[in-house]
DNA sequence: CGATAGCTTGAATTAAGTCAAGACCGGTGG
DNA sequence: CCACCGGTCTTGACTTAATTCAAGCTATCG
């Protein structure tokens, strides 16, 4: 299990400070403002299909979506402890959610991709003991919290959002709990696969993975030195490929076997989520793999 | 990390058939019916603050708790793809929710305790991949998933239950992919002190803990082999004893520093959930234990 | 071209799982 | 009342998974 892993100046601490434009919480107003081309779209797009929302109220949503920030790789935009008067929507990059653990680690709780909601919970609590942090180059909506939340009280979906965050959060419980290091980042690349295909960043098995293997440890609770060799190993056996920052899944089929995968699990698509029978048929296989052992 | 553990007929698969009242989804209408007076409060009293419910709106909520009824232990009362109109409530005893690894291990995702609702997520989405079983004879009520909706909609507070519920499997995910075994143990004690008090259920440090290993285990994501290597240590340096199911907490201060435990990490408490500035000071502390290496 | 962050690998250590046997109940039935 | 049974707890010996420490390598950027 993982325990003392890296020290705060891992990547966090010594911030890249190139940075294009400042964005603590609400300070520099001079941003990009109402961009209400494709850029929100993105967000109204997902959330239409899950809502059920006319044309008139993916206008409305869109409309919401008022001043955009762009951010450079980590860079804290949601602070612990702190309130928010507004809500945050990822439109560009990757981000993630943390908790800071009692000594120095950190275990990341929610990855972020583009169409995200980087802070659902400010919604409704005002204030939380979680974290939001780039780890790209990020472009960032923000939308004002009651308004957004008077939105989804109208629309009668407010509980949805974060009944739909619940069960990706219990999914990862149960990756973290459950399964070794080699399925979980099996899973992982799955996950990723699915999400990142739904939102247009990934075309057969392949797709930009822009996370380092520190970065992947603190997702999934072990260290970069650990990623690596299983990485390594999940390479030589030929089922996933990484040139740069891209990620090649080789053998969708074995990657899936290795993790258990079940491709409904996230819930997310509009429509499965009231009543289709969707994918039940979740069954359960060993792990695929020949090398090793 | 846990992998391959017990079989499927573990605690579940044997179930004890002594029941006194069956309980699925919803045949037996012959119900304990009606029982508004102490049971429900519970349930009531935890909401009221949370939610900011004035006398009215709680007689409202307790008179949507209709029909009660009694499971024993071992039951599964919500099942896994299988829409259900009835949101539970939990009146009495321990429940849990869990979901199925790929090999024949399951993984508990929360811990239910009395005054907990028990499938929130089904407000919102009708059918989960979830499951909930009861781990000790329990009371349950039962919801109209409708009325309950209406109700927090009208509240204004329908997004709010579930953003709460966030905040705990945040906290969970970090305990499984950032604490030790000994840790996570630790800290889950610390939790139940916690919650447990906060209903009336446990008095200075001592508390009633129907956990078998196993299901400590499959909660904490480890086996119960170690889950009593670790409990022989804690007990070995006078931080916990166990009688039967009785919980002691001897050295509470000792017990806070091995889990790195931050009292207000559940942000349960209505009053803090909105602005006071709560328990801000979260001082990461050493493993304060002095025997074993 | 020298710094720096990230990647790769090896060797040694520690945490946790596996297997297996025995002890300790709390019931059940002869 | 006692023998037996199943489930849980306990413990030991052993194996495996993952961490730690450390060093060398590889890009990349200024």
């Amino acid at each position: 299990m993982a325990h003392q892993r890296s020290a705060p100046g891992g990547t966090c601490g010594a911030k890249r400070t190139y940075l294009k434009m400042q964005g603590d919480t609400n300070s520099s107003e001079a941003t990009v403002a109402a961009v209400k081309r494709r850029d929100d779209n993105l967000f109204v797009q997902r959330m239409a299909p899950l809502l059920g929302l006319d044309g008139q109220a993916q206008a409305r949503l869109a409309s919401l979506c008022g001043s955009v920030q762009l951010l450079d790789a980590d860079r804290e935009f949601v602070h612990a402890h702190e309130p928010v008067e507004h809500v945050h929507i990822l439109l560009e990059g990757w981000a993630c959610r943390y908790k800071i653990l009692a000594d120095d680690r950190r275990q990341m709780t929610v990855l972020l991709l583009p169409g995200d909601i980087c802070d659902l919970d400010r919604l409704y609590v005002a204030m939380g003991s979680r974290v939001v942090i780039t780890l790209t180059a990020c472009k960032i909506a923000s939308v004002s919290r009651d308004m957004l939340r008077n939105f989804l009280d109208e629309q009668g979906a407010s509980g949805k959002l974060a009944a739909i965050e619940n069960a990706a959060l219990e999914e990862r419980i149960a990756s973290l709990g459950g399964r070794t290091a080699r399925k979980r980042i099996a899973h992982l690349f799955c996950e990723l696969q699915q999400r990142l295909t739904r939102i247009g960043l990934a075309r057969d098995n392949r797709y930009r993975l822009p996370l380092t293997q520190k970065q992947l440890g603190d997702l999934l609770g072990m260290t970069a030195v650990h990623v690596n060799r299983v990485l390594k190993e999940l390479r030589a056996e030929g089922v996933v490929e990484k040139y740069r920052d891209e990620l090649v899944i080789l053998d969708p089929e074995v990657l899936r076997n290795i993790a258990g995968f079940t491709p409904a699990f996230l819930h997310l698509d509009g429509a499965a989520s009231t009543f289709s029978p969707e994918a039940l048929s979740a069954s359960p296989q060993a792990d695929g793999a020949a090398v090793r052992g």
